[in-house]
DNA sequence: GCGCGATGTCGAAAATATTTGACATTCACG
DNA sequence: CGTGAATGTCAAATATTTTCGACATCGCGC
């Protein structure tokens, strides 16, 4: 997981029709820093799969409808 | 993610229900070493998202079938 | 223009996931 | 009984994620 991981992720535009969360709320909510969220967002790294979960249930949806896979 | 996250997964069931994949042979497919899987399959830390993916998607089943959440 | 909130970047530290190797255990099979 | 395959455990090294702090930029209202 050197590169850019083969994970796409549709966070920003949850976070949107979230009635315009921020990163750091976000962050906040989920417990991580907007560091976490601005990296994830960017696809510099995977998150972890808790992480992941936290979010997309956040947002009340499953894991596969924020984080996608191109394989 | 210090003690065990609040995952729960199912790949030993899928490894079974797949002509018995072995732990080392299902590490072997996804990239990872038998001692990953006994460390996903113990609950012992959270993978990767992109980890989870590549197991889910071996067997043919999504992210959320394999790992469940306990929030 | 000035201030402010949101976003982004950089570098380095801390925490966690993953690897490696050596060894123990269990169980099926000869 | 002995052998081998599958599973587990342990400790230590490496890789990756996450944190932290400082600073830059952008857009917007005053």
């Amino acid at each position: 997981m050197t590169k850019r991981p083969p994970i796409t992720n549709r966070v920003r535009d949850y976070r949107e029709r979230h009635g315009g969360l921020t990163q750091a709320q976000l962050g906040e909510a989920v417990g991580v820093t907007r560091h976490t969220i601005i990296a994830i967002e960017q696809g510099h790294y995977s998150p972890s799969l808790e992480t992941a979960f936290r979010i997309a249930r956040l947002f009340g949806a499953g894991v596969e409808d924020v984080f996608g896979w191109e394989g």
